[in-house]
DNA sequence: TATTGCTCCGAGATATGT
DNA sequence: ACATATCTCGGAGCAATA
């Protein structure tokens, strides 16, 4: 059975069964943020509006996922979370009635893993900010909530979504959600069953590169001469079924043939009536 | 012009199957 | 034990927006 069966979920969220169209305005999108929810640790984010604005956003997104047992009752009042510091009401013991229910919290899975520190010696340079915008060194913008680093405010925004329980990207097979568009899209794969990579050797094919990649060194000795994070040549799949090729421009041939109604496609329509130049050198030579 | 959002992607971890 | 499936999440480029 796979995994994606599997996964167990707070039975108040029902996140799998959101359909966000359902929601009004103020419940969907993470651009809300109730008042009750806005928490502020004196000292931390003074002068930096930005940065508490995602942090606020953060706690809005995460407590309103949470059974009303699991709201917060009280502000927080260290001057700034510890590393420890847990957002699992359930697993930190807080709440022994969303023990009682069987729901041990978020998954292990969500929780931090040591990456290297793959932040180049020219960081500074390569992440300017303007003056007086938050924090000025390349890993100042901090996570609350497992204190990882960023070089980047966007990179923390996008990184606090994985703390959350919210899930934007909902599966309209089984139901799971995700914080991405492609992680959603690669997901659905394992329902339609379409695997746009194949062995060239054995003819094996893989829902993924990385698993026909691991394939092809493990069982054919085959060695990929890629750099670290290299990006691979692109490969433009049909998800609806299934065909792939290398360049764009049959890519959205074969959708307008055969699959005239995709959203994809009307995308791509549009942009090329106001840029087609630049939209054909994206879909077509970004990865060359 | 700077910032933010969206999207694609690879790497690595873990679950599952054989 | 090993191969495969599939998940999470950070890096990065472009587009949209303030």
């Amino acid at each position: 059975m796979p995994k994606a069966f599997l996964v167990k979920r707070h039975p108040a969220a029902r996140l799998g069964s959101q359909d966000w169209g359902e929601l009004s305005d103020r419940l969907r999108g993470d651009a809300y943020v109730p008042g009750r929810c806005l928490v502020h640790y004196p000292g931390w984010v003074v002068g930096d509006s930005t940065y508490f604005r995602a942090w606020a956003r953060f706690t809005a997104l995460t407590f309103s996922a949470y059974p009303p047992s699991a709201q917060p009752r009280e502000l927080h009042p260290s001057p700034r979370p510890e590393a420890s510091m847990s957002i699992s009401p359930a697993a930190s013991g807080a709440f022994p009635e969303d023990r009682k229910s069987g729901w041990d919290g978020p998954s292990q899975r969500s929780s931090p893993r040591p990456r290297p520190n793959l932040l180049p010696p020219d960081a500074a340079t390569k992440y300017p900010r303007a003056k007086g915008k938050g924090p000025q060194g390349p890993g100042d913008f901090p996570c609350p909530v497992c204190s990882k680093a960023f070089p980047l405010q966007r990179m923390l925004t996008r990184h606090l979504k994985c703390h959350s329980l919210v899930k934007k990207h909902v599966c309209r097979y089984c139901g799971k959600g995700f914080n991405d568009t492609f992680d959603l899209k690669r997901h659905t794969r394992t329902h339609t069953g379409i695997r746009p990579y194949r062995c060239h050797v054995c003819a094996k094919a893989f829902t993924q590169r990385c698993s026909l990649e691991s394939h092809l060194r493990k069982i054919h000795g085959v060695q990929q001469n890629y750099a670290y994070r290299e990006r691979r040549a692109k490969l433009f799949v049909c998800e609806e079924c299934g065909f792939t090729c290398a360049a764009g421009d049959e890519y959205y041939t074969h959708v307008q043939r055969l699959h005239p109604g995709n959203a994809l496609l009307r995308k791509y329509l549009r942009k090329q009536g106001t840029a087609p130049l630049r939209f054909l050198l994206y879909s077509g030579g970004y990865y060359a």
